[in-house]
DNA sequence: TAACTGATTGTTGGC
DNA sequence: GCCAACAATCAGTTA
């Protein structure tokens, strides 16, 4: 392995000693800890065995919100490029939203996730025909990835107005 | 030079 | 139902 590893332990230690302010929030980050020394192996065994076909997980609505909030915040700190700092001030404003103001990225949140679910249920196809014919299906697999790619060209965001719920 | 780390929240998927 | 894993990002670090 490569990485920080070292600096990851010595973060660790201190990521323990400054207790999170959050139950939930204290569980994620224990989460993300043992992820996080998981992940290793589990990046290697997922580069190892992961189908690069398979359809990424969709952003979450912070997620969404977050990709905006980077280029925000990289143009108000230009200096800033440690995306810790970026995912910690994310988080804070995040937290700071009304439902009313997450609702946009909660609608693209949704698309995405419907764009996964179908994107899903192709890939899930595609593997049961590889079961079914074993092999000798890597070049139209690739095409009918295409073809999936192909369906999201058309949508960009058209329902940012539907934050009326309250 | 490739691979990993951190920091965040939300969601998915497996058990 | 619970919980681990993963989704984006990229400078810095390590082997």
């Amino acid at each position: 392995m490569k990485g920080g590893k070292g600096k990851a332990t010595a973060k660790k230690e201190t990521a323990e000693v400054l207790k999170p302010s959050d139950d939930r929030l204290g569980k994620r980050k224990a989460a993300a800890k043992a992820d996080k020394s998981s992940k290793s192996k589990a990046n290697k065994d997922k580069k190892a065995k992961k189908d690069p076909n398979k359809p990424k997980r969709p952003a979450s609505a912070f997620f969404v919100f977050l990709e905006e909030f980077r280029e925000i915040y990289k143009r108000e700190h230009p200096n800033v490029k440690a995306v810790s700092v970026v995912g910690k001030a994310g988080g804070e404003k995040w937290k700071s939203l009304t439902r009313a103001e997450k609702a946009p990225y909660e609608a693209k949140a949704a698309k995405r996730k419907s764009e996964y679910e179908k994107q899903m249920s192709a890939y899930n196809k595609k593997q049961e025909s590889n079961a079914d014919e074993g092999d000798e299906d890597s070049d139209r697999s690739k095409s009918e990835v295409n073809d999936e790619d192909d369906e999201e060209s058309g949508e960009d965001e058209e329902e940012e107005e539907d934050d009326d719920d309250e």
